[in-house]
DNA sequence: GTTCTAATTGATACTAAATACCATTACTTG
DNA sequence: CAAGTAATGGTATTTAGTATCAATTAGAAC
């Protein structure tokens, strides 16, 4: 038996998505899709659109992006300096650890934060509702590269 | 020995810290101070504004608020709905456990959470610098309250 | 394949938050 | 009080995102 090929593009997930939840399947949402897919890190919504051809207007742009962040298929980063990012979402649930210097992100979920959170919060009489948590800092290839210059 | 007042006003405060970065203490920047100081919850710099008499400009409000933010005087706090408050830092690192439901904000420090994050990003090979933490709910007043009209 | 209808689009206008510019004003140091 | 420089604030601009709405189009029904 071959190996079978199982891996499935990004953007053909997001289409699914997209069909999943009764979206119609157009060529903007298409061209959005395959942009999403090209982008290997978070990318904010005005730098998506100038990478699209210029017939997809910025509403559309705006709006499915919305649209995959209600679905759960993007998340919403929030950069040191304030600004939103948009980026794929591999999970429900989970944080992320920025690295400021090449701008890549790895997902941190299972980790222990949410229980102390909670047990903080019921500490202080408070109940927990939501948080957002963003962690910045160095990769470890930006950290392994930053040592081999020195 | 007369008890001594010891509380100086929020806005004295302020002033002061201006000062000791050397900047002037002008007419804009105390009226500034003073509004800050009869702010009860987080704060928005447009809201600010408006609390001030017409004479001083936005681009004052603006830079002022940056300025005590890098001063450590003021914390950018974001709320769940992705809108930037400001409001009064009484130490250094902390995070906020924030009200969804009056707005009012206390802080969390000296917990957990920071040792938590240094081992998690540690496992991950990463450097940690810095992070951004929101925590929402409801607090005590009004959990009670709720349950009271219930 | 044609038809129909509702979803979708995108151009434009608009809102809101924040910054850039720069001639004028006003601290504060001497 | 004079001078030099920090600070101001009005205007214009940028940036991120939403509102509107006539024109288009996907896709189901026939």
């Amino acid at each position: 038996m071959a190996i079978t090929k199982r891996s499935v593009s990004v953007s053909e997930k997001i289409l699914e998505a997209l069909d999943e939840r009764g979206f119609r399947s157009t060529a903007p949402r298409r061209a959005l899709a395959a942009a999403i897919g090209e982008q290997d890190h978070h990318f904010t919504a005005e730098g998506l659109r100038k990478q699209l051809p210029p017939r997809v207007g910025r509403a559309t742009v705006y709006r499915t992006l919305k649209i995959l962040v209600e679905a759960g298929v993007l998340c919403r980063v929030l950069l040191e300096e304030g600004d939103l990012h948009y980026q794929l979402s591999h999970t429900g649930h989970h944080h992320h650890l920025l690295c400021v210097h090449c701008g890549s992100s790895q997902d941190l979920m299972g980790c222990d934060i949410e229980d102390v959170l909670a047990s903080t919060s019921a500490r202080h009489g408070f109940e927990l509702s939501g948080h957002w948590l963003e962690v910045y800092g160095r990769c470890r290839e930006c950290v392994r590269n930053d040592q081999a210059a020195a």
